[in-house]
DNA sequence: CGCAATCCGTAGCCATTGCTACATTTTAGA
DNA sequence: TCTAAAATGTAGCAATGGCTACGGATTGCG
């Protein structure tokens, strides 16, 4: 998206991006976090946790390996490789503002869970400071 | 028979509902954007409006259409089915209430031009009407 | 009118993420 | 121990949405 496009377009561009690191952000979250729950991270467990086949699983965790965010060997746990760990945090904490946030303009949590999951791959740096700012003040 | 699903994986189910009535829901939009603005709406307008190749325009066309949404003939102008302006309307007031109220929380129009293009299909009833809420009060 | 530019459709490629069915490996219990 | 269950991997299919290349239709202009 550079030099010729139309102003009008930028942002389906700039949402396609946000779509394509959507898995990767959302696995090394879950994966995290299961680690923190569970000691280990198992691919049944990411497909419980996603409700996908574990086909789906497995084939995506091959993918983010190849990009140096998770390691696994066959049969054996999964864990965060150092990128995929900043990632994750980072990730974590965005999800955590979009939550609060939505709760905090009056949405019940139930519905705050559910619209935060598709929304914090959304939300750009500056709509997140506006976020965190709605939060303190 | 229904199988229990489990309550963390709803938000991922939701999220994969919303990003499949994404496409439909920008295209039929777009569509009555470009009727508004210019009196009829071509597929190279549209591949123009999201930055993509008229065939991946007239292939989503061909689609829209079988789901009732959209009408063309060969080599003539998109027109909307009175299924595809209902959606439009709700979408395109949906779209300039989260657009609104980024802006009211202090991101600057840019930045809230961005994200409201991925952040609106991710807004249930419940987001919306506490954003509704805030721009009122 | 006629032709060239423009618009649009088709063929066929790729990547991603769903799935079922089946094969293989690991693990746990009798 | 040793075998059955559980976990994981592999093969192969479908839908969606990107793309380029090419061919046919329409339109506008000299
Ligand atoms: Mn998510
Ligand atoms: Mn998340
Ligand atoms: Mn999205
Ligand atoms: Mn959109």
């Amino acid at each position: 998206m550079e030099e010729k496009t139309k102003a009008r377009s930028i942002p389906f561009a700039r949402t396609r991006d946000h779509h394509a690191n959507e898995t990767a952000e959302d696995y090394v979250e879950a994966v995290a976090d299961i680690i923190a729950k569970s000691g280990e991270c198992r691919v049944l467990e990411l497909a419980r946790h996603f409700n996908v086949s574990h086909v789906t699983v497995s084939r995506i965790v091959k993918r983010l390996q190849n990009e140096r965010l998770l390691h696994s060997q066959p049969y054996r746990p999964i864990e965060l490789t150092p990128k995929g760990a900043t990632l994750a945090k980072r990730v974590r904490e965005r999800h955590q503002v979009v939550l609060d946030f939505l709760i905090a303009i009056g949405v019940d949590k139930r519905n705050a869970e559910i619209d935060s999951e598709g929304i914090e791959h959304h939300v750009g740096l500056k709509t997140l400071a506006a976020m965190k700012r709605f939060l303190k003040g």
